[in-house]
DNA sequence: GTCTATACAAAGATAGAC
DNA sequence: GTCTATCTTTGTATAGAC
């Protein structure tokens, strides 16, 4: 009854829904997976969400929405250099490389892209592209200012580049349960486009 | 009634099962599927092969061995540098690249793999892992021959961001429909690694 | 080795009570 | 907004004829 409460259903459903998707992909998933983890029934979710392609929808909408956020609040920080960004930009890609079982939402969708619903294709798409939009936009900032290594590479290039490794470098440290790949790769970023301090 | 007919149903089986988890994943695709593209019905299937979970690792590892039999060759060839060798390792990724709609078949199971059967979750480790060893040996060959320019760079760590960055790009250039993609990162991976013959 | 027929479970989705 | 009950389809798998 308290309305409060029931606000928050449709946003418990998104955030387990996530979870699941990130760790099992799309299609291997029930609404009677999400119904239990959440503590309701599967015509619930429903209610929330017409289907399971809107409730997925829904899901890679948000993720996508609250990463754009993050990374324009960063760009647009006055007291952030390119090499803070590009830093900053690392975090999630070592926090899901620190978990056993999960990747990036978009990551995880991607092996099955040709299965999915056109509207979840949609979102993945914009997700990369947002992504290799603003990496770009890093990375040319960063060799304008010498604030990044960024010499012999186009910016595109060097982006689609540092894109591509981070997102295989999750799918792999997971499949070969190799905890410190992630790290690894990142290290080897932070030793190619950002000058050290030491050095 | 002809033995040698029959034999190859297994076989056939094998290739299109390979084809659609390339496509659409191992959860989205059925046995109704394969059987339609075969051209039998469902249960002759399974007489091949007993369950879905046993087809799907017969797939993973005939693709594995197949594709290591390949490596091993170039490996051992004799007039092969460690750049060609190289060079070599990229040519099924380019092909993966030029399709619309086809990636590696252990990186479409990736964003999939905690869904997966146990038994296909360790062929996909091991193809992970095989790689990573064949891409280590020819940098370090590489590096000793002077073949290839891996200077300031640990061989392993250039091998898993070589492994990284080509499966992360199979992704996301069918997510973003982009047909140059793949081709691009080769591109700028032979650019660092492979001495130029014009320079 | 392939087929028809069928068992059985799980999926997405709907109807309607509360 | 959540529930029980149900519909319908599809999935994996089995039984047994040919």
């Amino acid at each position: 009854m308290p309305r409060t409460e029931q606000t928050n259903t449709a946003e418990r459903i998104l955030e387990v829904a996530q979870d699941l998707i990130q760790r099992r992909g799309y299609n291997a998933i029930s609404f009677e997976d999400i119904a239990k983890k959440v503590g309701i029934k599967k015509p619930s979710i429903v209610h929330h969400y017409a289907s399971k392609a809107a409730l997925g929808r829904a899901v890679v909408r948000r993720y996508r929405s609250n990463f754009s956020s993050m990374l324009d609040d960063i760009a647009r920080d006055p007291e952030k250099t390119a090499a803070d960004a590009l830093a900053f930009y690392f975090v999630p890609y070592l926090d899901f490389g620190a978990t056993k079982d999960k990747i990036c939402l978009c990551g995880a969708l991607s092996g099955e892209f040709m299965a999915l619903p056109k509207t979840m294709q949609t979102e993945v798409a914009a997700f990369f592209q947002d992504h290799q939009s603003w990496l770009e936009g890093i990375l040319r900032r960063g060799r304008e200012n010498k604030e990044l290594q960024v010499v012999d590479e186009d910016p595109a290039a060097a982006a689609a580049w540092i894109l591509d490794a981070l997102h295989g470098s999750l799918i792999i440290k997971r499949a070969t349960n190799d905890p410190g790949h992630v790290q690894r790769l990142v290290d080897s970023l932070k030793a190619k486009y950002i000058r050290s301090s030491s050095g």
